[in-house]
DNA sequence: TTGCACTACCGCGCAATCCGTAGTAGTGTC
DNA sequence: GACACTACTACGGATTGCGCGGTAGTGCAA
């Protein structure tokens, strides 16, 4: 409550769509599998229930195609794949981030640090 | 609308905090020199609105002091200060930043891009 | 004087989105 | 029948940035 620091979770908010959108262009897949893929690559804390939702409303968006699979060990896989609008959301996206990334490193380094215990 | 891609505003949701802490960490400042300095640093399209209210809630978070200073051009000037919590508050939310921005880039150079254009 | 621009700050309501919890459903195992 | 795992969905809650508009103080020009 009464903490300062930024939660991961405010900061997932921008860039969940991006990571989803990435890990969709390695390869197609499958929410349950997008979410293990994203903890794997150090998105630790994100839930099911966002990688669902966001591939709900990139689909809405026009930015993946999504096709079922039944499944040999379970219920059947929604998967989803970038089509071409995907592709380019994803290139602005990265553009967008790598922008912001760098105004925010600089602001950081900006900082006299270095006398840090 | 039916755009997919990630909108600067939501990428600034988790990151503002973060902004306005680091450069509050150079300098003690008010709102609208904030702002401008947020501006020359590359987030070009933060609200003032905004950066007030990140302001009120760090200090409402005891991130903050602050105090108000008269000013010999206009209205007076509420000054603000990062205190001890603050600077903790930018130490672990910078590292936060920065493990998942390594994260997002890793995720982003897992493209084999490189064909680009 | 009146009007305008600039500095400086605040309040309100909107919209977006991530989360937690819970529920449904299929399969396999004990 | 109970449980675990896979896979997806629904719902309400909380946070937060934005746009718009308002209040004030100062200085300049007509």
């Amino acid at each position: 409550m009464n903490q300062a620091e930024v939660d991961t979770t405010q900061l997932l908010k921008g860039v969940l769509d991006l990571a989803v959108l990435a890990v969709l262009a390695e390869a197609d897949s499958y929410g349950y599998d997008v979410v293990r893929r994203l903890r794997e690559n150090g998105l630790d804390h994100v839930g099911d229930a966002s990688v669902y939702g966001t591939l709900r409303r990139l689909y809405q968006a026009g930015a993946l195609n999504s096709y079922v699979v039944p499944s040999d060990e379970g219920p059947h896989r929604k998967y989803y794949g970038l089509n071409n609008r995907g592709r380019k959301a994803l290139d602005q996206s990265a553009q967008t981030w790598v922008s912001l990334s760098k105004a925010l490193n600089h602001l950081l380094n900006g900082r006299s640090n270095g006398h840090g215990k």
